[in-house]
DNA sequence: TCAGCACTGTTATGCGTCATAACAAACACG
DNA sequence: CGTGTTTGTTATGACGCATAACAGTGCTGA
């Protein structure tokens, strides 16, 4: 580690000095050139070297901020994390609690949104490893993604709690999939998704929805579908996060006004 | 190009000579230890020294064999599509014509197999481009994902001409996407996608398919889901599938046998 | 005030990789 | 057996990551 806080335990009630700020605004301008440089060439790759010089430093000086170049994809990774659980719950808070339908409608929509507009953080985070980059394990991406998604289990548990939940259509023959929940986590508090515990079956509905918007999302966002007009994309998307909600026993939207504002 | 055959008009009869054989098992062999490589590391990302080393041979001695990474990767990537859409129909054509439900649970799990076996050369295909790699327009990938995406087409098509596609749960108000389909293509031959041309309502059924056994897939392939135990995914998995293969109107399977052969 | 030190940047350098050039051996074939 | 193609080699150039050694800046405390 190189730009990291002191140490985790000293003083953390000092405010920032002169200097830690102007460094903290070096490493985030180096995460914006960084992002840039890839979003201009649509790759998770970039040089050293080009950072710096669109930055006027040379390469070499990049390395007072970060340790190695594993270490910057991490800050690119954690803030990509951040940043979709920050537009997920953002748009999903946009529209009322007693409406989850609609609620849930916004999440996906803002997720798909999200994927497209930034496929390069989507691949970043939701790809195979860049080349090169070992995660650190139980690291900060780690408890990044567990953030993120811990906006869509929040969106499942106020519905349950409002009660509004219908049992979902899946099936679940002889209660395998309850089971094997309640044995290996209780109540469903995965250590993969933050947030309080749901009931199993709710737990299998939200996964019910994830894997769908995300598969959708991820298609688009690699140019999989470019072969329809984005109309049409559009139409059969939200024809399939309505199909999903439902299937997921989640109640009917109540407003029913798509939140485009693109 | 470097390693292709001499013209694509140039006498095809010709039976290929004790040369061309073996240069045909070098490119072969390339492939191979980089996909090895590749798969080792867990990357879409391999050295040109390193496979060279372990065929015994010096890196430039390659570059008699593809003009540089990017036409090897290309290699690559119309491979997977191939091994694919192999490994989807082959599971498919396992299961009776006349039993649909279960031709799909078979394409199902196949592509969920297949990515999970095979993480790095999911990515290749339905990942972001390898840093650095220029697809070539409209070249040899592209052909080779249409073919693999004709494999599920084929089974709605099966289906549908067999009469047993109840209209899929899909809300189209409207008409909307049934019009744009039926606008922009034909009666649905996609572009992306090979094969006969099907009803509208019944493409976008094969969409929603499709979609969701990729995002379960893709999620499970790059581990994000490792926090459950196998077992639970399978769970899970199949029943997202049944459900799926429910709303998009295909029959119930009538041998109920999950085809696991691990 | 000014000496000392931490911080941030520079140039110089080493190493590994992609890719090409120039050359040598192996092979097919008239 | 001799000639041209194929397939390999070594030598070389350009470039990127990363470290080392060094220089300028400004905070800080006797």
């Amino acid at each position: 580690m190189v730009g990291q806080n002191p140490e985790p335990g000293a003083e953390p009630e000092r405010p920032p000095s002169r200097r830690e700020r102007a460094r903290a605004a070096t490493v985030d301008e180096i995460k914006q050139t960084a992002m840039g440089l890839m979003r201009e060439q649509g790759t998770t790759d970039f040089r050293f070297s080009d950072i710096a010089r669109l930055m006027g430093m040379t390469a070499p000086a990049l390395y007072r901020y970060f340790a190695d170049r594993d270490e910057l994809l991490t800050g690119l990774i954690v803030d990509a994390y951040d940043d979709l659980g920050e537009a997920v719950a953002e748009a999903r808070d946009k529209v009322p609690l007693d409406d989850p339908g609609a609620r849930f409608v916004a999440v996906a929509e803002s997720y798909r949104r999200w994927a497209r507009e930034e496929p390069v953080r989507f691949a970043l985070i939701f790809g195979l490893p860049v080349p090169g980059y070992q995660a650190p394990e139980e690291g900060p991406t780690t408890e990044a993604a567990r953030r993120a998604m811990a906006q869509l289990k929040a969106l499942f548990y106020e519905a349950a709690q409002a009660g509004v939940l219908r049992p979902p259509q899946l099936h679940d023959d002889d209660g395998v999939i309850a089971g094997l929940l309640a044995e290996h986590h209780e109540p469903t508090e995965s250590p993969a998704i933050d947030g309080p515990p749901i009931p199993p079956e709710t737990f299998q509905a939200m996964l019910f929805c994830w894997s769908n918007v995300h598969g959708f999302a991820g298609l688009e966002a690699y140019g999989h579908l470019e072969w329809m007009p984005q109309e049409l994309r559009d139409a059969i998307f939200e024809s399939s996060i309505r199909q999903v909600a439902e299937v997921a026993g989640l109640p009917e939207p109540l407003a029913a006004g798509p939140s485009r504002e693109d």
